[in-house]
DNA sequence: CTTGGAATGTCAACAAGGCTGACATAAATT
DNA sequence: AATTTATGTCAGCCTTGTTGACATTCCAAG
């Protein structure tokens, strides 16, 4: 597909190259220390850290989720998650209700706080994001949303593309 | 370009906004798990975490580095990265030499079981990556790079160029 | 040449946040 | 009534980050 000046099938296929594929992986790991460098530095302050980050961010993805929810999508234990939870709900950053149509999950959402913070996090780190994006310009970012798309776990897709389709 | 319609100077900025911003923090997100869901599996089986992977692969990426190269690249303290390297010397993965012309710095080389187990490990990283890679297309991964390298703290950023020209 | 700092690396102790396992409770389901 | 499901909690472990204290080595100013 679309070998206009005609390179051989030899160099249509340099970007699958170890070396390629090695500068690929570095690229990753560094970008992901500026991804989340911003949300902690704010995170520290009020000694959170980035697991209460994500508790957060999805909550307010999702207000209502319930717990389950939470454990699928973040991947981690229940008693894990459950620390976060319990320090920003006794922080009045989160609150927890009895579910009405089954009332043994919770459902979760932020209070105004919690709301707060997320607001600053996420705009932070949208600051950082966006200027990328604006830098490397539209078709650059649809070809970062399709390598990433493509390397996720068949789990984390499902997850990302339930999100992706929901407020699109 | 390739946008036949003629689109308003407003839709050639849809990629900036916050939908689109939010989707591609999700992304990165989801697809930093899978990045190092492979590593993980294999670590796990003889007790280490990320941390050993990060100093192997860059110990494998410069040999005779010293520590203090590794901890500029690394960004943690010099006591975590210790522990890390302490353990990877006693199993025999990690060679540290006295320097020769600073007799304070030492510098590090992987063993043949060290190099053995880069192998496997970065064998499994790159599998993954090039699936990726050859699923999104040359076009898709030249834009991920951009949009990565964009993202970088300037830091990082010098530490990644770096490598990029030397083995290119 | 000596001495005081600066650079480099090591050891000890602590905290965050993963994990497993065991168990309690309440609600829903069979 | 018995079982399963959703959630919470306690205890204890591991990795990996942190700070503080300290040893060694080099270098430069006196």
């Amino acid at each position: 597909m679309a070998e206009s000046a005609g390179p051989a099938a030899d160099e249509t296929l340099l970007f699958l190259t170890d070396d390629q594929i090695r500068k690929g992986i570095e690229a990753m790991f560094f970008a992901y220390r500026g991804f989340t460098a911003d949300p902690d530095r704010i995170l520290a302050v009020q000694g959170y850290g980035r697991a209460h980050h994500r508790a957060i961010h999805f909550i307010n993805r999702s207000p209502g989720t319930t717990v389950n929810n939470l454990l699928a999508i973040l991947g981690v234990t229940k008693q894990s998650l459950n620390r976060v939870l319990r320090t920003l709900i006794e922080d009045g950053l989160v609150r927890s209700e009895v579910g009405t149509r089954d009332r043994r999950e919770r459902n979760l959402y932020l209070t105004e706080a919690g709301a707060a913070l997320e607001r600053e996090l996420s705009t932070a780190q949208r600051d950082r994001m966006r200027a990328a994006f604006r830098q490397a310009g539209p078709e650059a970012v649809a070809g970062f949303r399709r390598v990433l798309e493509a390397m996720m776990d068949g789990d984390m897709r499902r997850h990302y593309m339930r999100f992706r389709e929901s407020e699109s």
